[in-house]
DNA sequence: CGTCCGATACACT
DNA sequence: GTGTATCGGACGC
């Protein structure tokens, strides 16, 4: 497929309402010894800093401290004791906030993909989930501060081949918390969006569409 | 398809 | 000490 421009920091530096949705369509390109990986995004969800009770960044800690910097940096996260979860912080300096990849497509680097996810059965699960999709591109925890507006960095983000996308919002998955608010966007019918879960104290909303 | 549940280690209180 | 932005297998429909 044809990957289009790179996205520049003037792309991530939007709301973070903005720039998640948007996200929907455009490809991560992870390039390492190891040959590279691109994934068509899928399914995103925002967080929204120190506002958002879900977001790591409600409360600045060393770990959150990442997503008080500057737009267009990788933030990666441990979880469940065995899994990594990647975001990209957005939005205008200090607002720190970040947008969680869920779930895409692997466009391209299949071979390296199935390396990477042993246990995966089919192709469409490869990247399916944030945990499965930071596993298929190689990121861990060191690969947090990455600056995807880098053009020689690890990690890039371009803008995808133009078809139009149609996006639906909804509840976030797994989150305790803030449950109500729409901030899950998945591209409509697309198979590899992950299966919905609510959070432990969460109470299922309704899915709208957007854009 | 859906629900239930354990694995596992780290950040934070 | 407590809770977790998860996953995959087991099971039932």
């Amino acid at each position: 497929m044809r990957l289009g421009r790179t996205l520049t920091r003037r792309f991530f530096a939007r709301d973070v309402t903005v720039v998640a949705p948007d996200l929907i369509g455009r490809v991560l390109v992870s390039t390492t010894e190891q040959g590279p990986v691109a994934v068509r995004l899928t399914e995103v969800e925002a967080y929204a800093g120190p506002l958002d009770p879900a977001s790591h960044a409600y409360r600045r800690t060393a770990r959150s401290e990442i997503m008080y910097g500057r737009a267009g940096h990788l933030y990666v996260y441990f979880v469940y004791g065995m899994h990594w979860c990647a975001n990209l912080v957005t939005g205008p300096d200090g607002t720190a906030s970040a947008v969680l990849l869920r779930a895409g497509e692997v466009v391209d680097g299949l071979p390296l993909a199935w390396a990477r996810r042993p246990g995966a059965r089919r192709e469409r699960d490869l990247a399916r989930g944030p945990a499965g999709l930071a596993a298929v591109l190689g990121l861990t925890g060191p690969d947090t501060g990455l600056d995807v507006c880098d053009p020689a960095g690890r990690l890039l983000v371009r803008a995808g081949d133009g078809h139009p996308v149609t996006v639906a919002a909804g509840p976030r998955v797994g989150v305790s918390t803030a449950a109500d608010v729409p901030w899950r966007f998945v591209e409509t019918g697309n198979p590899t969006v992950s299966a919905y879960r609510r959070g432990t104290r969460a109470t299922r909303g309704s899915v709208g569409t957007v854009g």
